[in-house]
DNA sequence: CTCACGATCGTCT
DNA sequence: GACGATCGTGAGT
C-alpha cells in the first residue's frame, strides 16, 4: 500500500520544514544499472526572493537557475568551481525556494563511491561536491524529478535522527541577517557532516530502528 | 571580449 | 582557520 503523497511536494510545508524532514531520507542514484545510495545527514534551506544568500534573491532569474522556478520536486544542479551542487525545489512553480543536500552517510555501493572519489571513509561523501561525485550525479539529472529514477529520494527508507541541530549556512559571508540565519540542518553526532562535527555518537545520531 | 566572483575542496599551519 | 586551485556564469564594455 502506497502513501498518498511525498512530503517533498506538500504545498503546506515550508522549505525549512522540508529541509528538516529530508534528514534521514535515502538519496539514491543509478548509473549503468548500478545503485549507490546514502542517508541525508546535512541540508540547507534557501528560502526565496528575500534570501540574500539564494541565487533567486530579488527574483533573479538567469539561464542556469530556471529550474528554481519550476514546481516542488524539480532537481536544480549547478556548478561551483569544479563541483556539482544538488538542490531540490520545494515550492510551487514561480516561487524559487530550494534545499541544498550537503552530506550523506553511505548505504549501498560504498566501495564504488570511494573509488569515484579516490577517498576512503567519511571523506567520500562529507560535502556537497563530494557526494555528487561519489554518486555519479551529472548535469543529466538537472531539471529532472527527485521522485523518480535515476536520481531520487526514497522517503520510505527514512532513518530517524535522535536530534537535529540548526546552524548558520556554510560559505555565506556578507549577506546581512541572512549570513547568520539558522538555515543549516544536521543530524547531531553523525560523522559525515561537512564541517563543525561535534562529538560523534556510536549510533551515528540515529534512533534505534526495529525492522 | 574581458573580468570578477563564488551555496567548494584539499592542503598546510 | 587560511589559502590557492580552477572554471563556468553573468554583467559590463
Amino acid at each position: 500500500m502506497k502513501n498518498s503523497m511525498s512530503f517533498l511536494t506538500d504545498p503546506t510545508l515550508s522549505t525549512v520544514e522540508i529541509a528538516e524532514q529530508l534528514l534521514g531520507c535515502l538519496l539514491v542514484k543509478e548509473v549503468d544499472g548500478v545503485i549507490t545510495s546514502g542517508h541525508i545527514v546535512e541540508t540547507e534551506a534557501y528560502v526565496g526572493i528575500e534570501d540574500q544568500a539564494s541565487h533567486s534573491y530579488n527574483s533573479r532569474k538567469t539561464p542556469r537557475m530556471t529550474a528554481m522556478y519550476e514546481p516542488a520536486g524539480t532537481i536544480y544542479i549547478y556548478k561551483m568551481h569544479t563541483h556539482l551542487m544538488l538542490n531540490v525545489v520545494t515550492k510551487d512553480k514561480g516561487d524559487p525556494q530550494a534545499v541544498l543536500i550537503r552530506a550523506i552517510e553511505p548505504h549501498a555501493g560504498t566501495q564504488l563511491m570511494e573509488e569515484r572519489r579516490q577517498k576512503q571513509g567519511v571523506e567520500a561523501t562529507s560535502g556537497p561536491g563530494k557526494l555528487t561525485k561519489a554518486m555519479g550525479i551529472a548535469m543529466d539529472d538537472h531539471e529532472t524529478s527527485i521522485l523518480k529514477p535515476s536520481l531520487y529520494i526514497d522517503t520510505h527508507e527514512k532513518k530517524s535522527p535522535v536530534s537535529i541541530e540548526r546552524s548558520k549556512r556554510i560559505g555565506i559571508p556578507n549577506k546581512g541577517e541572512w549570513t547568520d540565519a539558522l538555515l543549516r540542518f544536521t543530524v547531531k553526532g553523525n560523522p559525515y557532516l561537512s564541517r563543525k562535527k561535534g562529538q560523534v555518537r556510536v549510533d551515528n545520531g540515529w534512533d534505534a530502528m526495529l525492522d
